[in-house]
DNA sequence: AGATCAATGTTAGCATTCTACCATAATCAG
DNA sequence: CTGATTATGGTAGAATGCTAACATTGATCT
C-alpha cells in the first residue's frame, strides 16, 4: 500500500516523511524538517520558493518530492487538499498565542522592530551608511549588555568590508586612534543602551575631535549623543521585562550591515563567497 | 476602520468580493460565487484551472482578480496566507515606510519575532525553563556570528541568577565539564544558527552523555539538534539579506531570560537591584 | 435593423516551474 | 592519500501560468 505502481497516494505527507526518516541525507533532512514545520502553509509554496527558504537547490526539492512518491509540488498539494482540511491559511496560529505576559513582550519587540522603519527613512541614515562605506577604517564599540552584539556586528561587517575593528576601551585598538594617519578617513560606530556606559560620551567627543564620523546606535532615552553627531539612531526600549531585550537593537545592526553592503553589492557578494573558506582557517570560535 | 484611504489592500478575499458585488457581469458573478464557495481550497488552483472549472476563459479570471486588486493568483494566495498569520500589531505605524527592500527586511524580522510566540507556547518551553532554573550551574555557548549574542545572554542571565558561565570551545570552562561533580545538576544552553559550527553537535552529545539538560536555540534549518534533546527552539531565518539578521534570535534569548527570571521573581528583582553597584566595580568594558 | 460599446475570447509572448542531463563536491573504503 | 560512490548543484529546455493586444460576441439604444 505504499506507492509502488500507483502514482497517486493514500498516505499524507507526514506519514511519508516518517517512512523515509531513517535514511535522509543532509539536504533531505533539512527539507523534511522544513516541510514538517510548514505543512500548513504549503499551499502557495513552489519548488523554487522552498529551495530558497531551505537553502538547497530547486532540483533537490524536486528529487526529494519524488522520493516521497509525489510527482511534483502539484501532486503534493493535491494530496494535502484531498485529505480533508486543506486549509490554506496558517489559521489561528497567530493571535491567540500573543496573549499573556510573554505575548506582550513579543509584541513589544515586534513593534520596536517595525518602528525601525522610521529610523531607516531618515535622511541621516543614508549619510551614515555612506560615511561608513567611505571610511578607510571602521571602529565598532559597545558596552556591557550589548558588547557581544557589537562584537557580532563588527564580525559581520568585517565579512563584507575590510578594516573593521571591534575595540574595547582598554584595548590595543585604542593605540591606532591616538596616532591617526591624517590621510585616512575613519569612522566610529558606537552602540550603547541603557544603562549607559560612562565611557561612551567622552569616546564620541574624542573621535569627533579627531574628525571621525561617528554613528551612534542607542535607545530612545539617550540624550547626549545627538549633540555630538547627527548620525544617531534609536530603538524603542520600553519592554518592562526583567532585562531589556536587545532584539530590536540586533535588528537595527543587521539593517546597518545590509545597507552598507548594498553600497557595493558586487564587493559584498564576492567577500561573502570567500567567507566560508576564511572561516575554516579560524578556530571557529 | 482599517482600510479606508489605502488603495492597496489590507482586506481578505471575501471583503473584496462584497465590495464589487453590486456591479458584476455574468462571468464575474460566476467567478465570484465560485471563489466564495471554494475559498478554502484555492491553494492549488491556478488561473487556468479556475477558468476550466467555471467555464470562463483564463484571461477573464486574470482580469477579475485585477479588478479585485490582486496582481494575480500569487497575490491572492499571499493575501489568504497572511490573513491567517499573525497581524502585525503596529503595522499602522510605518505602513508607508515599510516599502522597498529595507521595509521587507524589517517586516521579516518583525514577523520572525511574532512567530516566537509559537515556540514559547510549546510545552517543552516550560520544561526547558524549569531545567535552567533548577540547574546548579548553567553553561552558555555560541559560535561565530552569534558568539557575542550568546555572551550577552550569559551576562544577562548571570545578573538574574548565579553560576552562569559563557564557555568557548577552547576555553578553560571546559575543564569544569570534564570533571563534573556528580552531586550537581548542570545545564547547557547552546546557540547556533546557520552556518552551523561543527563543534556544536559533538558538544551537545558530550553534555547529554554527562546527563546534562541541553537547550538548543537555533534556526528552522537545524536538523541535528532535535534528535539529541527535546529542548530545541527555533527562530525563522529566511531574510535573504547579505547576512542573516540575529534580531529575532536576540529576542528569543531575551524571552528565555525573562522566563527564567519569572521562575523566582523575588530573587531576580533583588539581584537586579544589586546589579548597578556590581557594575561600577567592573571595568565596564 | 443598425450602430455602439461593454464583455468576453483568441492568439501570442514572456515569465515561471519543473525536470533531464551533465558537472562538481562531499563522503567513504582501502 | 587515491579512487569510487553518492549527494548536490548548474544549465537548459519543455510545460505551464499569466497577461497584452487584438478579435469577436452580445447587449442596448435609437
Amino acid at each position: 500500500m505504499t506507492d509502488r505502481s500507483e502514482p497517486q497516494s493514500p498516505s499524507p505527507l507526514l506519514l511519508r516523511l516518517q517512512a523515509v526518516e531513517g535514511s535522509l541525507t543532509k539536504s533531505e533532512a533539512v527539507l523534511a524538517q522544513w516541510l514538517t514545520r510548514n505543512e500548513a502553509a504549503l499551499g502557495l509554496e513552489t519548488g523554487a520558493t522552498i529551495a530558497a527558504k531551505t537553502g538547497v537547490s530547486e532540483i533537490t526539492v524536486s528529487r526529494f518530492l519524488r522520493r516521497l512518491g509525489y510527482r511534483g509540488m502539484a501532486a503534493l498539494k493535491e494530496d494535502l487538499l484531498e485529505r480533508g482540511a486543506a486549509q490554506l491559511p496558517g489559521a489561528d496560529l497567530g493571535l491567540r498565542l500573543l496573549d499573556g505576559e510573554m505575548g506582550t513582550l513579543i509584541r513589544r519587540d515586534a513593534e520596536a522592530v517595525l518602528a525601525l522603519a522610521a529610523q531607516v527613512a531618515r535622511p541621516e541614515w543614508a549619510e551614515a551608511v555612506a560615511a561608513i562605506h567611505a571610511a578607510d577604517g571602521v571602529f565598532v564599540t559597545g558596552f556591557q549588555t550589548v558588547k557581544g552584539a557589537a562584537a557580532d556586528f563588527a564580525r559581520r561587517l568585517s565579512i563584507l568590508r575590510d578594516r573593521v575593528r571591534f575595540v574595547a576601551a582598554h584595548d590595543s585598538g585604542l593605540a591606532e586612534w591616538l596616532a591617526p594617519d591624517p590621510a585616512e578617513t575613519r569612522c566610529l560606530i558606537l552602540i550603547d543602551i541603557i544603562p549607559y556606559a560612562r565611557e561612551a560620551e567622552p569616546l564620541v567627543r574624542l573621535a569627533r575631535a579627531q574628525g571621525m564620523a561617528v554613528v551612534v546606535l542607542t535607545d530612545e532615552l539617550n540624550t547626549w549623543a545627538a549633540a555630538l553627531t547627527p548620525h544617531v539612531f534609536f530603538v524603542s526600549s520600553k519592554a518592562h521585562a526583567y532585562v531589556e531585550s536587545s532584539g530590536p537593537l540586533a535588528s537595527l545592526l543587521s539593517l546597518v550591515t545590509h545597507s552598507v553592503a548594498a553600497q557595493d553589492p558586487a564587493r559584498a557578494k564576492a567577500r561573502l563567497a570567500a567567507w566560508p573558506a576564511l572561516l575554516r582557517e579560524l578556530a571557529l570560535f
